[in-house]
DNA sequence: TTTGAATAGTTGTATAAACAACTATATGCA
DNA sequence: TGCATATAGTTGTTTATACAACTATTCAAA
């Protein structure tokens, strides 16, 4: 038999996503708590704003995994909120960049530190090297999934 | 380049889900083109009804990480699909009891072995040992998050 | 026994998601 | 150059979700 059989047990609720909604919630209230009112899939598009300015809506779709509609519906959110700003792009009139206002950039400090408390808090019992080798087993699962 | 900063950042976007909302997304596809008209919100709801009979909705939103509003409406949609049904609690008015229908249990065998598919091919490049890790941590994870 | 707290479930409202169908712009090849 | 095709983004529709506020039932303590 291949090297990948096993029994896959607790890893059907990881198809359902049930662990990453627990964290995600987590972070979400907290973000309420500090005053900060954005969703959580708001943050998950600023958070790649934060890594690169001025991605295209298309980029933000692979980036974050979702398709050209609900990345659509997200700026439009995330425009009326003044977090970013559509910016048609000079090369080529189908794209629109998207860039961080002041505001959307004033929130990375405050919510990323709120992120690693989170993923602290989750993971608080879990050894650094099982973390480590948990990462590269997400890697990989990307990577197959493109 | 060290592989540190890179690999953080995939923690990050395992809060928002992207990995497992890929690997669903894949499930679903391969469900509707089996001709199984489920979404795979109430796939996961399926899975535990497979798991153990007649289930509580409190309980069903334990298992799934879902709270009482979201169960609610799933199971709602899931009696008009003929997949499920509720029965009140003879011992507790309060409770409603969700069972499965024959329609519901004939889906068990068809989704789960899609659903074996759809993770093998996510994970076919990861080798078996560090499979069992990520089961552990996950494991934990979900410890932590009660 | 009564009453207040806890538990189970439902309804209202807003945001987000997937898919299909659409418009607009760019590209490539004959 | 011109037309088919590909790409970027939007709109319509249905389902799912979180949170808050609500009803109904049970439990527990005075």
């Amino acid at each position: 038999m291949q090297n990948n059989q096993f029994k896959k047990g607790e890893l059907y609720s990881f198809i359902t996503g049930q662990a990453s909604t627990a964290i995600a919630r987590r972070l979400q209230r907290k973000l309420n708590q500090a005053g900060v009112n954005i969703t959580i899939e708001q943050w998950s598009v600023l958070y790649h704003l934060w890594k690169k300015h001025g991605l295209s809506q298309q980029e933000l779709c692979h980036a974050t995994f979702r398709d050209k509609p609900s990345i659509t519906r997200l700026v439009d959110n995330m425009e009326k909120l003044n977090l970013v700003k559509r910016v048609p792009s000079e090369n080529d009139r189908r794209i629109n960049l998207v860039f961080l206002t002041k505001q959307g950039q004033k929130l990375e400090e405050q919510t990323m530190q709120l992120a690693d408390q989170t993923l602290s808090e989750a993971l608080k019992t879990v050894p650094a090297s099982k973390i480590e080798l948990c990462k590269e087993v997400l890697q990989i699962v990307y990577d197959n999934l493109k």
